[in-house]
DNA sequence: CAATGGTATATCGCATACTATTTTCGGGCA
DNA sequence: TGCCCGAAAATAGTATGCGATATACCATTG
């Protein structure tokens, strides 16, 4: 974890170890590495990264308000476990911020602003062909985060991103079947069509299905069995 | 800032130092006492407050979470400063999330849940007859978030409380006439009265005149002249 | 055998001390 | 005078240790 001579010697600015145990959890838990429910104890993480437990209890407070880590005080902590209600309101809530985003960038129509959007669009699609489901989510994710971007409104765009994490955390655990995600990776290509031809009402109307009628009907998280590990496991 | 007897002796559960900094320090800048730009140092606060540097460190950190404090890696800690335009993109992401809120108030039509508006709503009345401008500001607040919480979508309420932060920030910058206040004060009663009557559409358009319109033809915030001393230069 | 209480252990909360970086400021030099 | 450079001060980042609290486990009792 030590910085490296050639860092050190271009001068190249390191993140804080807290940035990078923030990031590196982070990913475990977007990757599925850590699953919901998952005891987290600083200690263990400390030794785990060669750190002390202060950057560590600061990424925890981070990963803590950006909702994917559940702080018990005096207590350990758990990476937050989302049932199948509070998924249903996370989707509410994405329809909502996406379809201001969406609605925003029809108005702008500007095709550089969508150009983002084709290239995550394009990259899902591959990483689907190449059976690379985690790829997919990850481009999924950067999809709908340059909606936010492209939106102009640097709020949103930052309150998109926050909110993202906990959209993404549901992705992994619903362990949704590859014949869905095809159709979402097509969705995105027709949100993109839609919003070149200006459909506003068009775009609201698919932005509906594809964040929130295909939850189906409940509990599709709180049942996830977790049958396979997929990633690693360090 | 330690225990009291009292409190040790029924064994009543504090609150952590990080927690009550956090709350102070939002109050200070939420009540105007810290102005947008000031500088925080940690020493200072630590010292001040009789505890040392890691609480503090941690309520920074959640401060800077929910967009107060701007934390400058290696260096001091700012209030954050909001200028004209992202006042404006506040004031949007606002109105999208409170017609999500109102519209499921509509939906629900539960005389229960909307009690709480009108007890807010009363309340800032009053705090506005009695020249209280805080205790009004206080009760605006109150207002929106009993609002987002009635929604029923607890990421909602989540999302939005955290977002009000902001707005608060900026409802004590903008320095708004009493009279702009008043009218406030009444569109509460106003929207209260329109979702009891299910009118939804009325309701959004209400809302957007509540949160946007008055924010006039931009700038409201970056070119408040302030008779008196608007923002930074501690 | 279940429930209750008590002790040990795990784990966090906070204080202190040290390190690294940034900022500030004054003095030398063109 | 204005600018650059270097030293000193200010400040945040991290490590370590201790004390407090929660959890877990086991014994005791009804």
């Amino acid at each position: 974890m030590a910085l490296s001579p050639t860092e050190r010697a271009i001068g190249l600015m390191r993140q804080s170890y807290a940035d990078q145990v923030y990031n590196h959890i982070k990913a475990m838990i977007l990757s599925g590495n850590l699953r919901q429910g998952d005891k987290i104890v600083e200690d263990k993480i400390a030794k785990r990264f060669g750190v002390s437990r202060t950057p560590i209890r600061e990424a925890l407070t981070r990963l803590q308000l950006y909702g994917l880590v559940h702080l018990q005080p005096r207590s350990y902590a758990e990476v937050v476990t989302i049932d199948g209600s509070e998924a249903r309101d996370i989707a509410d809530v994405r329809f909502h911020l996406e379809r201001m985003a969406f609605g925003l960038l029809v108005e702008r129509n500007d095709a550089a602003t969508i150009e983002p959007l084709q290239r995550a669009a394009a990259d899902a699609r591959r990483a689907l062909d190449g059976g690379d489901r985690a790829g997919y989510f990850e481009h999924d994710s950067t999809f709908h985060i340059a909606a936010a971007e492209g939106s102009g409104n640097g709020e949103l765009a930052l309150l998109y991103r926050r909110f993202e994490n906990k959209v993404q955390l549901l992705r992994i655990a619903q362990e949704v079947p590859i014949e869905r995600l095809e159709i979402y990776a097509q969705q995105h290509f027709d949100l993109i069509d839609l919003v070149a031809a200006g459909r506003r009402a068009a775009v609201d109307e698919l932005l509906n299905v594809h964040i929130i009628h295909d939850l189906g009907p409940r509990s599709a998280v709180a049942s996830a069995p977790g049958g396979y590990r997929t990633v690693r496991d360090s």
